[in-house]
DNA sequence: GACAAGTTACTTATCAATAGGTAAGCACAG
DNA sequence: CTGTGCTTACCTATTGATAAGTAACTTGTC
């Protein structure tokens, strides 16, 4: 197989294993040694690949960012209302839970203080974009008359992400999706929809 | 001194550090060594009043979950109506995180899957009171038309817990209480308050 | 009330396991 | 023969935990 794809491969399936394990278990309750075994490949290894665990983590926020950012651009160009996008929205935590996950972010906002300077600020800009995306869908849709809420659209965006994350961090300890289901649909009531 | 006395003193002490620590750091982020530096005792004195890890999770949560307990019965007893007692349980939290701190079991709640089983035990006990004594208030203020919600009570206190322990996570790096206080406020606006 | 036999609350010293990380080198494609 | 993607073989620090000992106090027995 051609290195430079093994080397894109490799490095994508580091990623892919320590965000399961990040988002399962915590940034602090995994090691370099549980990808190693996982991937069959040496701890040297992954240190070729990355560094340090914060490079690794920082890489990780990231790449979730870019993904949710991805998300975000879908549902704008989608079409529908304030309301179907917010439900989109939901449906994105939703799916990860379903995936016996959490949010990455949740997960590492929990973690916040322990962890390096650089992953905080990366984590401060996910959630300022995912504040940013919101608080505009929300201005939107009560501008639209399609949803209805008071006070500033950013601090309902800020309610929004918290309910979110607590809910799914919440449900997990119960398996299922159903207590998620539950809070989500109770919160987007809030909003009218 | 007496050493009964002392021994209360002691253990009282390795359980106020272990909560800060667990409720800023986390569970898999703090160590025995760590508490006994700031105690300024040895490890082997730790392990004599706690003899594993585990047991000292335990602990921690047992006598939280006693504090809130206790918390709760006072909020009963201290008259008012539901919308009251709803508003003192929102303050609960907020005076955790006035002190810079998380809920402990909301912390917890995010390690759940890394934690000894007797921990996580322990722990859907702490949030089955939260949900049962809620889910009281919040039926009772239906009831007696102070409270305003749709659905099953018990339903509308998971979302309450998710929601109070989502924002403070939220918050916490943010800095202050700002945060908390809109979401909060918002929340209890869900109720008719 | 004297004195042996515990008990309590620790200590020092040590342990195996694991953490994250590094140095040096090998295989192989271009 | 150079650079990429690895490996083996380490290293140091820290983890939770244990063994063995000690000083100070309490208890039961005579």
């Amino acid at each position: 197989m051609d290195q430079k794809t093994d080397q894109v491969h490799t490095s994508q399936q580091i990623l892919d294993i320590a965000q399961r394990l990040v988002q399962t278990r915590g940034f602090n309750a995994f090691s370099y040694a549980d990808i190693a075994s996982e991937l069959k490949v040496s701890k040297a290894s992954l240190h070729y690949h990355f560094a340090s665990k914060a490079e690794l983590g920082i890489k990780l926020i990231e790449r979730y960012e870019a993904g949710m950012e991805r998300a975000l651009h879908e549902i704008d160009a989608s079409g529908g209302g304030a309301a179907t996008k917010l439900r989109r929205y939901v449906n994105i935590y939703l799916s990860v839970l379903a995936d016996e996950r959490m949010c990455l972010c949740g997960m590492l906002a929990a973690e916040y203080v322990t962890l390096p300077k650089a992953m905080q600020t990366a984590l401060d800009s996910f959630f300022a974009l995912n504040e940013r995306w919101l608080a505009a869908i929300l201005e939107d849709g009560r501008t639209g008359g399609t949803l209805q809420f008071k006070g500033k659209a950013s601090e309902a965006a800020d309610y929004v992400i918290g309910s979110l994350e607590g809910s799914m961090m919440m449900a997990r300890s119960h398996g299922g999706t159903e207590r998620f289901d539950a809070a989500s649909r109770r919160l987007l009531a809030e909003f009218g929809i």
